[in-house]
RNA sequence: CGCGGGGUAGAGCAGUCUGGUAGCUCGUCGGGCUCAUAACCCGGAGGUCGUUGGUUCAAAUCCUUCCCCCGCAACCA
């Protein structure tokens, strides 16, 4: 069985998440079920990162200790994670012991073979708000924080250093076309940081503590990003002596990272380079995601009140619906937007009316013509419009099928979706080509009718199978209603139409009371 | 001159590499239908393709001038 690790980046536990933040892990679960589906063995690790200068003051603002306060947020994290039906195998904190050890572990051993050294970190210091700023910081040689003078200043810290390995990671992203994606960030990373050439990082902190210590300088807490980073090892549970862990051995490296565009940096270029110290392959694929804009194109942020969090969505809207709004709206390279009028417009436009109300009419024309019994009907060919009518639907729902996959594939879940919904679209069509309801008026087109609600309903489950990892609750219910089995993937994409349109070859009868998938929403001029 | 992306119908986008009738979704207007969640299906209207000049039989597409928006960066995660 193929194994597909696939870690997101891991949040970082200074607040509540936003649904921007909330898309990476929806985005992430859809890729999980979706490899389940195809036979892959999945490891999908999310989790939260917890330390840092910022969390040491957000905790003394709330007179609470550090600790106490990522405990909350982290669980917070998850439980939202949870109620977008996030299918993580691993909830990592770095704040769990084994990473903690590891950490110091990793520090020590690169210290030793002298990747990391100690120096001076300089700059201009500003006492009283305790920061180092760089020259293209300061504003007009000032604080850009309090505006006070700042003074030449520096301080102890260790180093890594990056300019050692550069070359090699230059030469590995130029010969691997898709280890960073898209290419627009491939092409960002190589221009902006390692063709000028790649300063050494420092690494080490001692103007705060809440971090991983450095064992043989106390006065040390490890930089961040070196303690972030090592997540995706110490999840796997890494071992730097003695016998490697049977999940390392399995699941290493990551086949796909998923993060945000915003710190593709830290994962294109400063963990291959740790990797590369510690003499490990590296991932396959990292995919630096768009983010989720308001509307008005702003970033979300508090204080301009244009925040939207993913609870509140869940609980007014249901978990799909969200679930299908971030991942249809969302397109490969490009930012999404979002707002309550776009979400509830999407919501009618493709839930309500095309999906749910596709289901909603075949299933109550089988209940009305055949009470619920589906089954093929006899006649191949009836020598009319009919035949063409049918034939073109089949096909289309073939192509839509091999184009949602080849997107699907290719992680281009947005346009994946689209063709998915293709396939229902063109269920609605048939209706109208072939009016049942007319055929139900003379028996002699019995036949005819039998053949329609048959080719819909298998339609629909065609539709509903390859929907499973972006609406799962929905998917299950489709499949309640129709009363069939969900098709495998593989046999969808290797049979052909006819095969495929044959599936169902034994009659079954569709449930008398079907749920109402989605409740068309009302009109609401709050924007 | 730091690097990069973009400016196409009311909104959001595709098309630009490989010049040749400007396309999609939503909205809007009209028609059809009545199985269905006032849903579904069909059709129309609506665009000097940011600006200047050029190449060409022909430019959204190639070259050029300028204007505007956005991302990355200046070691916060």
């Amino acid at each position: 069985m193929e194994k597909f690790y696939m870690p997101t980046a891991i949040a970082y536990t200074s607040g509540k998440p936003h649904i921007g933040n909330t898309y990476e892990i929806v985005l992430a679960d859809a890729i999980a079920r979706y490899k389940r589906l195809r036979g892959f063995d999945v490891y999908f690790m999310t989790g939260t990162d917890e330390h840092g200068e910022k969390i040491e003051k957000k905790a003394k603002e709330q007179n609470i200790t550090p600790k106490e306060f990522v405990d909350k947020v982290s669980s917070e994290i998850r439980k939202i994670w949870d109620l977008v039906g996030a299918s993580y195998d691993k909830f990592i904190r770095t704040t769990d012991e084994d990473h903690v050890e590891l950490i110091k572990k990793i520090f020590k051993k690169l210290y030793d073979q002298g990747d990391i050294y100690k120096g001076k970190y300089e700059g201009w210091y500003c006492t009283p708000c305790e920061s180092f700023y760089t020259d293209t910081q300061l504003e007009d040689g000032k604080c850009p924080l309090c505006h006070r003078e700042v003074y030449r200043a520096s301080e102890e810290a260790y180093f890594f250093k990056m300019s050692k390995y550069a070359d090699k990671l230059i030469k590995y992203i130029e010969e691997h076309d898709d280890f960073i994606i898209p290419e627009i960030r491939k092409n960002e990373m190589l221009n902006t940081f390692l063709y000028p050439g790649l300063n050494d990082l420092c690494v080490s902190r001692t103007s705060f503590t809440w971090g991983i210590q450095v064992d043989f300088d106390p006065k040390h807490v490890i930089y961040v990003w070196l303690d972030a980073l090592m997540n995706y090892l110490s999840g796997v549970d890494y071992k730097l002596d003695g016998e490697q862990s049977d999940k390392f051995k399995k699941y290493w490296p990551p086949d796909l990272h998923v993060i945000g565009k915003d710190i593709i940096r830290f994962h294109t270029i400063y963990w291959p380079i740790f990797l590369m110290a510690l003499d490990l392959p590296l991932p396959k694929h990292i995919y630096g995601h768009p983010w989720l804009l308001a509307a008005d194109e702003d970033k979300m942020s508090k204080s301009k009140g244009n925040v939207l969090y993913a609870d509140d969505l869940v609980n007014e809207y249901g978990k799909d619906p969200v679930r299908y709004y971030l991942l249809a709206q969302i397109p490969f390279d490009k930012d999404g937007t979002i707002s309550t009028g776009l979400f509830r417009e999407v919501y009618n436009n493709d839930l309500a009316n095309t999906l749910g109300n596709l289901v909603s009419r075949t299933v109550a024309m089988s209940n009305k013509y055949f009470g619920g019994i589906v089954s093929n009907g006899s006649g191949s060919s009836y020598g009319d419009d009919f035949d063409s009518y049918t034939s073109d639907l089949k096909k289309t729902i073939k192509d839509s099928v091999a184009s949602a996959i080849n997107h699907i594939n290719n992680i281009h879940i947005a346009d994946g979706i689209e063709s998915i919904f293709a396939i229902f679209q063109r269920c609605n069509k048939y209706i109208d080509e072939t009016c049942p309801w007319i055929l139900a008026k003379d028996t002699a087109s019995s036949e005819k009718l039998k053949t329609v609600l048959y080719n819909l309903t298998t339609g629909i489950a065609i539709g509903a199978s390859l929907l499973e990892p972006i609406l799962p609750e929905t998917s299950e219910k489709i499949f309640n209603t129709l009363n069939v089995k969900k098709m495998d993937i593989a046999n969808i994409e290797t049979k052909s139409a006819d095969e495929l349109f044959s599936t169902y070859n034994t009659e079954f009868k569709v449930s008398d009371a079907p749920e109402i998938l989605f409740m068309r929403l009302e009109n609401d001029k709050n924007k």
